[in-house]
DNA sequence: TCAATAGTTTAGAATTATTATAATGTAGAT
DNA sequence: ATCTACATTATAATAATTCTAAACTATTGA
């Protein structure tokens, strides 16, 4: 459970001033057992709520664009109408629960290394990425 | 190539009024050889081509989300900043390139079948598909 | 045939998500 | 303490999509 130092020197190594907004996004983002999605209104109000002061969604949108850049998040595209963001960065599937539109991990074991037989001249792949859309078994009845 | 009256026929057995728009529409999406992705700005210029008349913005999307509905077009969520829908409905894998913003289907023989191994309880898989980004070789040189 | 009706198109307004602007504030350096 | 570059903020602008309500049209059946 690190706290605040940790963040400031991770920002500072990547070039970005350690403002308390960006502390306490980080803080939100990354002071938790696991990873997680979230949507840009989602964050709004987790950070509105640790902090007293209320955040400009305008630097949300600038720090998680910067934070993207810098790789510490990762958008997920799952549905054209809504921006998802991954705070695990790294190259994974996903479930998506079209019920309560929630987004789930896979583990690499969930899913066998996918295999790509076509190849694109001059074009090479930069990520495979597989998405299992999920909803409730008694909904879907014939 | 079928002509208009095949259109105004598959209208009417899905209750689609056929109306001089939605039959023009169908020919733009669907009189030709292969299936292919458009986005609603693509779609609206490709029919104002074929039509001296304009279409009006909403008309073509209450048209493809009625077409949407009904099974005739597919939705596809690249990037989440755009729209992408799709000619081809049945359930299919995908390149982007990432360079042009151009989607590229792949065939069955490109990529195995995906075994998944995690089941999330109540709930069945609806579709299970791949994306697989792509971009200029020489662009992300290290 | 031809109104009646239900469904459709349309222009434009409204809404929503996102990005830009420009003034003010702050971190880090000297 | 002062300076400067970078950040935050409120607000305006933009872009994509949806809504509204009036005008239009396909279909039905008298
Ligand atoms: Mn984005
Ligand atoms: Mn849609
Ligand atoms: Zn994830
Ligand atoms: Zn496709």
């Amino acid at each position: 459970m690190p706290k605040n130092c940790n963040f400031i020197e991770k920002l500072r190594e990547v070039g970005l001033r350690p403002t308390k907004q960006r502390i306490k996004m980080c803080e939100v983002l990354y002071n938790r057992e696991k990873t997680f999605h979230f949507t840009i209104n989602d964050l709004v109000k987790m950070i509105s709520e640790k902090m007293n002061e209320k955040i400009s969604l305008a630097t949300v949108y600038n720090t998680v664009h910067a934070f993207e850049k810098k790789g510490y998040l990762k958008e997920i595209s799952i549905d054209s109408h809504k921006s998802y963001f991954d705070t695990n960065t790294s190259a994974h599937h996903h479930f998506f629960d079209e019920d309560t539109h929630e987004l789930i991990d896979c583990d690499e074991s969930d899913i066998d290394k996918i295999n790509i037989r076509k190849n694109i001249t001059g074009k090479k792949i930069n990520s495979v990425e597989v998405l299992v859309r999920v909803a409730s078994d008694n909904q879907t009845q014939k």
